[in-house]
DNA sequence: GCATGATCC
DNA sequence: CAAGCCGATCATGCA
């Protein structure tokens, strides 16, 4: 979420005096620049908010520049003592909104998802949107932390200094101001400016995309056009059955209480469960459980997967694995949930971040909707309060193996694309390859050996890592390893390549060719060197996933938008899946459609698939 | 603000 | 030889 709040600037006079901004306060000095923002081939746009939910904020004042160094603010809502009188917002919201919605005028800014929700608000529909510099910084380069608008000024604008005070500015952290309540002069070089070093920012970020066609079609046919795709579901939200969870919640803290009783007794001490360090004395000093683990810090771990194996032992472990459990589900979703339902539309608005990963997935936050539970019966009944409103159902529809299918069709192993060209259980292709066995006679311990196998491929295989999944010895894990890359050779050639690949030109790429840039790879540290390895072999199996289902985002929303209509929205993205809200009477049309229209988001040399289901509820539409 | 540990793909 | 498999977000406790 963009922050609105900004620290108080120190030093006003760092304002460089040749910078034309220009603060309107005139109905008159509105309507003339409106003329040279309808003359220009493209301008930007920022907005000043005093919230950072954007179904709550407001817009204080909202500013464009036309060229370099010139800029204005339009202030709207600075209410300090003896603020000077201000236009009136919707006056001047008007005046604005035939050039804010006319597509042909084109428009860039920061983060422009926001500036779309703030002016939504008002009634305005923002059109036009050619270009982010945020989205297009992070298309330059992922891996970099720092793409706030500061950040970026340093390292695109350095030669030209006018950021330096900015930086300054804005590192002076702590004390947080309202942005109405600061002077309309101090505003300036926040407001005026940044729509200013948006527009140079641009200029020079925009180059450098250009130079590459395919970074460019990434850019321009992916990220930019999924930019009011992601608003959209945002805004839609989805509806959470509040009563539902309630009633879980209650249920809960009983069961929560009772634990609480029976851990006590066993321990003879009360204490705080939830305390990791109050935890590691009571089992390991008082109880003097052995120590199976150590965390980074040297302190015995508590880890479930420590408690996994205690519990073989002593019953204490198991109770405190299921408190743990329970917390986590009251806490971070049960009591999250609705808290974050939306009083206006009665709905969850998350946020999804288009820059947050290095591969090119979206993340989702405030609440975040890709993590909730699935894997075990009880949290699953959180899914069951995601439900549809009247006459509608959940749809959901996800992409089965992408990223083995990737891995596939990436490598050109013979023996891999064979396997999916045929329909062939994968996993049990595998174990028969591996085992030189007949497929029917793989048995289910068999199976799930060579699941593991085929995840940690994408990983990045490990005989460390495959071991500790299997539970089996390092030894082991290796010669499994051996006998799979000798089965399919082509991927050990693939993968050997990319580690290749990585070392020499420090960054790997995506099918569409999305680059990922992995500076570790050399690193003296072994561990992290490694690690870079195991990214230049997940990141473009695990990216070109993330490039197929925003392409295939872009096309269920084209569908919907011309066909489909108030009959079918695009709710929630969870990396291979996609999950619609569909007004009972087209659920199979658009179920069929949908699974069309996704299968064919990319021609890889085997068939992309997907499973879809319907249901009163997520947990039904599994 | 860091450490730990939980959830998801 | 030890430690970690990719990528995220969030809650809690504690210095």
């Amino acid at each position: 979420m963009k922050k609105t709040n900004l620290s108080l600037p120190s030093h006003l006079e760092t304002i460089n005096k040749d910078d034309k901004y220009k603060i309107i306060l005139a109905e008159q000095e509105l309507i003339q620049w409106i003329e040279k923002l309808k003359a220009k081939k493209i301008f930007s746009i920022y907005t000043k908010t005093n919230h950072s939910n954007y179904m709550l904020a407001n817009l204080i004042g909202i500013s464009f520049a036309i060229e370099e160094k010139i800029a204005m603010y339009i202030p709207f809502a600075h209410d300090y003592q003896d603020a000077p009188k201000q236009l009136n917002y919707k006056w001047v919201l008007s005046k604005l909104k035939p050039l804010l919605e006319d597509p042909t005028r084109s428009k860039v800014g920061y983060n422009l998802k926001y500036d779309l929700h703030i002016l939504a608000r008002y009634g305005i529909q923002l059109r036009g949107i050619q270009h982010d510099i945020m989205i297009a910084s992070h298309i330059l380069n992922s891996t970099s932390r720092k793409n706030d608008i500061v950040s970026l000024a340093v390292d695109f604008l350095e030669h030209q200094c006018q950021c330096i005070s900015l930086e300054k500015i804005a590192r002076k952290g702590k004390q947080q101001f309202k942005f109405n309540q600061i002077t309309l002069e101090e505003t300036l070089p926040y407001s005026a400016k940044y729509a200013d070093i948006i527009l140079q920012l641009h200029n020079k970020i925009f180059k450098k995309i250009e130079h590459d066609s395919e970074l460019k079609l990434i850019y321009k046919n992916i990220e930019i056009p999924l930019i009011f795709i992601l608003f959209k579901m945002e805004r839609t939200g989805v509806l959470i059955d509040d009563a539902l969870l309630n009633l879980h919640s209650y249920k809960i803290s009983n069961r929560l209480q009772e634990l609480e009783f029976k851990i006590y007794k066993i321990t003879n001490n009360r204490f705080n469960i939830n305390s990791t360090k109050q935890l590691q004395t009571i089992l390991f000093e008082s109880m003097n459980f052995p120590i199976i683990k150590k965390t980074p810090s040297g302190k015995p771990s508590t880890s479930e997967e420590v408690l996994q194996e205690l519990a073989l032992y002593y019953p204490l472990p198991k109770l405190i694995l299921e408190y743990r459990n329970l917390t986590k589900l009251k806490s971070n979703y049960i009591e999250k949930l609705p808290k974050m339902i939306n009083m206006n539309t009665g709905r969850i608005h998350t946020s999804y971040h288009q820059v947050m990963t290095t591969t090119g997935r979206l993340s989702s936050s405030d609440p975040n909707l890709q993590n909730i539970p699935i894997r075990n019966k009880l949290g699953r009944r959180i899914r069951k309060a995601f439900i549809a409103k009247d006459n509608y159902k959940i749809l959901s529809v996800d992409y089965s193996q992408i990223e083995l299918r990737i891995m596939a069709h990436l490598s050109g192993d013979k023996n891999l694309l064979n396997a999916f060209q045929q329909g062939k259980d994968i996993h049990i292709a595998t174990a028969a390859e591996i085992l030189s066995v007949n497929a029917k006679k793989i048995s289910n311990e068999q199976r799930y050996r060579a699941k593991a196998i085929n995840f940690g491929l994408i990983y990045g295989i490990s005989a460390f890592g495959l071991a500790k999944q299997l539970n089996i010895s390092q030894y082991e894990a290796q010669q499994y390893i051996n006998r799979y890359f000798k089965r399919y050779s082509g991927i050990f050639l693939y993968m050997e390549n990319l580690r290749k690949i990585a070392y020499k030109q420090g960054f790997v790429e995506t099918l569409f060719k999305r680059r990922i840039y992995l500076p570790e790879i050399k690193s003296k540290n072994k561990i992290r060197q490694k690690a870079a390895e195991r990214s230049a072999i997940n990141a473009p199996i695990q990216g070109t996933a993330a490039d197929i289902i925003k392409k295939a985002m872009l096309l269920v929303s084209e569908w919907i938008e011309f066909k489909a209509n108030d009959n079918v929205e695009l709710l929630m993205q969870v990396h291979d899946e996609l999950v619609f809200e569909v007004h009972k009477s087209i659920l199979e049309t658009a179920k069929n459609k949908i699974q069309k229209l996704m299968e064919s988001a990319a021609k890889l040399n085997i068939p992309l698939l997907t499973k879809a289901k319907y249901g009163d509820d997520w947990d039904q539409a599994h």
